[in-house]
RNA sequence: GGGUGGUUAGCUCAGCUGGGAGAGCAUCGGCCUUACAAGCCGAGGGUCACAGGUUCGAUCCCUGUACCACCUACCA
């Protein structure tokens, strides 16, 4: 029974998350009659090991489960990882790389093979680093994006969608990476400000002897141009509109047009040139103007056949060539640095090139609408709220998502190509025959969807949607969404979205966002910075208790969290805290001795004054780690119990009550050990949540508990604050004489008097009912404070030799006459003066030194003036000290 | 350019609906007191970014300014 020396969470935690998987306390069970509570796990990439910024996710959420569980829920909290298709592509390439090999080489099928082989190896050591955390996860529902099952639900919503006609396939201009080839949508374009040049160009006018001065940052996509514009009012060029301009070097003829949404009539020199094929706003433009799109810049990056003699050339080649050409013919009137933002792709760097493409397209404002409305009314809430607003501000101005990207890795488009006729059958299964001409010549859209179309679908789709599943009617929707708010429209919009139209139903309740965890210095962990913590670094290290313990702790709901691993060790300490507390509380128990819990000896009558004090202390720590919990205020509830189990209950509870177990009053003995053991049975079941494997361990030793001992801590009920006796008036009045303990160890600890000096202290109160209350309780100040005797006073004349201390209900004085040393106190104040002056000496010599005062920044003077003050102010205390003493 | 959040002790941050300025870590002083030195006792430390306003009273509400961070747009 009696615990060992230290805990040992290396044995510990492996153990226990042994025990509680093969007993199946993880799983959800939609049959047992229980209320459902759910969360999906948001699946973290297959390629990728877990960081802290999944810990901080997985511990709000396991905390949140355990806690559920132990209010009697039916919790199912679902795992799985994500296919995650450019990212985990692209690893797999560059491990292929190294073997010298690339995917084209290997061929699709090939290639996938290889890369289900890496999903298999790494998806592993994910769901090791998430049992290592303690997560109670119901890993019989596992899931993953790419599975049978969630690849049917793809499949469904893409088909169901393309016959509403709300996926539909179009010419596009679509950000295009050269290396990845592949379209990536606009939220994976990573604009980066890069020095460059604004080159201004000379258009010819057709039939007039006049040029016209266009200014560009991309003079090579001149040779896709097909229109100048101008804006309507400029008085300077409003005439030429409906005139035509002569494209330098390719000889077209291309229109002036007016466009007062294109064309900014203070930049630049007001004329713009317009390539619908290669930039955003041109396209935009464009389909205003009907204007020709003509696509001169192929999927390498390099110029193609619609570039006349520049074929060929990669963009930057041409830049330079087309460059020269022009300055030859003196077209090239000015060329000032200018420094603009560049698109660059947000997996691999390389610079984004916009191109038209034909590619798919989910019409998405239809879906919107309904996602606005659901969290403008509340049916979806959001902490914080303020995330609403960004929410809104994305939604109100969302455009067509494109959904198709020309990778191997993901779900393959369900769409064929007739050979014959060109018709495109799209289907739920594998065609035989064109719909149309009924030739069996189909080929299948070799791109695949963006990773995010399937996760759009994760809350419902891992629960066997499109089948009527249990899981599916009784944990959808699901309680709680919680993730980082980076992912907030890759992610939580699109499923809300997808949710809504596929289950006529929100996909969860609220949406709680925690921050961005970085490293000690702020900055955000990445692999190439090198700052990525590793969890099991942690737990190996501090156990994962503590890990959780420090996640929980930290205000989640700011933005980032700084971590450092002293935050760590010091709630590793916190953990040995618990160990010791309940190590000492057992060794008042007799080994050889059986203990059955007697109810009679637990009623009120029996109670001590601190057992009430810490009982009613108990009670309200229960409820606030209720409410701090409910409410999402996870630091609020874990530092309710951190600072109740140190700071009351290990601090005083423990101290007050060691005469009692160390005296021999058997029934006092009695009553302490059961109220000792109640304060652990809750404060245990309060943490379990939180630190779940130390918990467990010591739980599972105590000698009995009051609501019978069941297998597991963890399926125990979760404290109820009712439960415990509460004792308001007798609390308040324990804590005066806390307070008075407390400022007598201030004097005795200002004064040097001696830890086992006994003293005397006279006590002028202000009110007479205080008199009984301390006096009933004096033997804590006894225990606590020395004070072997104590007399209450309605006045005290003190002489210079005497301490006092002011306290709520009055007034403390201690003569130091006979108790302190008095030469041994000089001597030491005599020492500390010596010291101090040194200090005073330099500063003083700092600030007359007139360099100092002529060359140090202001802030610097003003604190070393700060600091001679203080040191002044010191020896002036001291001074006054050694005066009194002689 | 638009938006959001932040600015409180040396550091990292709490402070919910206006009235006490707080925690952890760090620092300093004293303790090996039989659960714990990963500990115990005690102490110091802040014009709550700045300037106005509302109020009996503002860290908190309003207006403006500065700086920081992030999101978003993409300006030829």
């Amino acid at each position: 029974m009696i615990l060992d020396k230290h805990y040992n969470h290396l044995e510990s935690e492996p153990k226990w998350y042994e025990i509680w998987e093969s007993k199946g306390y993880f799983k959800a069970n939609p049959e047992s009659g229980k209320p459902g509570y759910s969360i999906v796990l948001p699946p973290p990439n297959v390629t990728g090991s877990l960081h802290l910024g999944h810990s901080v996710m997985t511990v709000v959420q396991d905390v949140l489960s355990r806690y559920k569980r132990m209010k009697g829920y039916d919790v199912l909290w679902l795992p799985g990882t994500d296919h995650a298709g450019i990212a985990t592509q692209m690893v797999v390439e560059r491990e292929l790389a190294k073997e010298g090999v690339s995917r084209h080489d290997l061929g699709r099928e090939k290639f996938l093979e290889k890369v289900w082989e890496w999903k298999h190896k790494n998806g592993s050591r994910i769901t090791k680093q998430l049992r290592c955390l303690g997560t109670s996860l119901d890993w019989s529902r596992e899931r993953f994006t790419m599975d049978e099952g969630l690849s049917k639900a793809v499949k469904e919503v893409f088909v169901s969608l393309y016959e509403e006609k709300l996926i539909y396939r179009d010419n596009y201009i679509i950000n295009w990476c050269p290396r990845c080839q592949t379209a990536i949508s606009d939220l994976e374009v990573d604009y980066q400000d890069k020095p460059g040049n604004l080159w201004h160009l000379l258009y010819p006018v057709k039939d007039l002897d006049i040029k016209l001065e266009i200014a560009t940052t991309r003079p090579e996509t001149m040779l896709g141009d097909t229109a100048v514009a101008v804006h309507p009012d400029d008085p300077r060029y409003s005439h030429l509109i409906g005139k035509f301009a002569m494209l330098p070097l390719m000889n077209r003829e291309i229109p002036i047009i007016g466009d007062a949404e294109l064309v900014d009539m203070e930049f630049g020199t007001g004329v713009v040139k317009v390539t619908p094929a290669h930039d955003f706003n041109d396209f935009a433009t464009g389909k205003r103007h009907n204007l020709e799109q003509i696509n001169v810049i192929d999927e390498t990056g390099h110029i193609n056949e619609n570039g006349g003699k520049f074929k060929g050339l990669h963009v930057l080649e041409a830049r330079k060539v087309i460059v020269e050409e022009l300055t030859s013919l003196g077209l090239i009137s000015k060329i000032e640095d200018y420094s603009h933002s560049v698109g660059h792709c947000d997996r691999c760097k390389t610079v984004v090139e916009p191109i038209l493409s034909k590619q798919w397209f989910v019409k998405i404002e239809p879906l919107a609408k309904p996602a606005i409305e659901a969290v403008e009314t509340g049916k979806i809430k959001m902490i914080p709220e303020h995330h609403k607003k960004t929410y809104f501000e994305w939604m109100n101005n969302i455009k067509d998502w494109c959904i198709s990207r020309q990778l191997w890795w993901g779900h393959q488009i369900p769409a064929w190509y007739c050979h014959d006729c060109g018709e495109v059958v799209v289907s739920r299964e594998t065609p035989l025959k064109c719909t149309k001409c009924g030739s069996s010549d189909l080929k299948q859209d070799s791109d695949v969807l963006d990773t995010w179309f399937s996760s759009g679908l994760w809350p419902f789709s891992t629960m066997g949607w499109p089948e009527k599943t249990p899981d599916l009617m009784k944990y959808y929707p699901t309680d709680v969404m919680e993730t980082g708010f980076d992912i907030i429209f890759f992610w939580v919009a699109r499923m809300i979205m997808m949710g809504i139209k596929f289950m006529d139903d929100i996909p969860f309740k609220t949406v709680y966002f925690h921050g961005l965890v970085r490293d000690e210095k702020g900055q955000k962990m990445s692999k190439t910075k090198g700052n990525v913590i590793d969890p099991l670094e942690i737990t190996d290290e501090f156990s994962a208790d503590a890990l959780r313990f420090t996640l929980a702790m930290l205000p989640l709901q700011s933005r980032d969290i700084k971590l450092s691993k002293d935050w760590i060790a010091g709630y590793r300490n916190f953990i040995n805290k618990i160990y010791n507390a309940t190590k000492f509380a057992l060794m008042q128990f007799d080994e050889d001795k059986v203990f059955e819990f007697n109810p009679s000896e637990y009623v009120e009558d029996n109670f001590s004054p601190v057992d009430k004090w810490i009982l009613t202390r108990l009670e309200e720590t229960v409820e606030k780690v209720t409410s701090g919990i409910e409410e999402y205020r996870l630091h609020d509830s874990a530092a309710a119990i951190y600072h109740f189990f140190w700071h009351e209950f290990c601090d005083w509870y423990i101290e007050l009550i060691k005469p009692t177990f160390f005296g021999d009053n058997e029934d006092e003995k009695s009553v302490a050990r059961r109220v000792i053991i109640k304060v652990l049975d809750v404060s245990l079941k309060l943490l379990h949540p939180f630190m779940p494997f130390v918990t467990e361990e010591l739980w599972q030793h105590l000698p009995f508990t009051f609501d019978g001992k069941d297998e597991s801590i963890m399926i125990t009920p979760f404290p109820e604050k009712n439960a415990i006796p509460s004792f308001k008036t007798d609390a308040d009045n324990f804590e005066k004489v806390l307070e008075i303990i407390k400022s007598i160890r201030n004097i005795r600890s200002e004064n040097n008097i001696k830890p086992s000096q006994e003293i005397k202290a006279y006590f002028v109160i202000e009110t007479s009912d205080v008199e009984s209350i301390v006096d009933e309780r004096k033997e804590y100040l006894n225990k606590l404070a020395r004070v072997s005797e104590i007399e209450f006073r309605t006045n005290y004349e003190p002489d210079k030799n005497t301490a006092s201390s002011k306290v709520s209900s009055g007034t403390i004085y201690i003569p130091l006459h006979g108790l302190v040393d008095f030469s041994e106190e000089i001597t030491r104040l005599k020492k500390e003066l010596a010291r101090i002056a040194v200090d005073f000496e330099k500063s003083d010599n700092k600030l007359k030194n007139p360099k100092f005062i002529e060359n140090a920044a202001i802030q610097a003077i003003e604190k070393e003036k700060q600091k001679h003050a203080e040191f002044l102010e010191k020896i002036n205390h001291i001074k006054e000290r050694l005066d009194g003493l002689n």
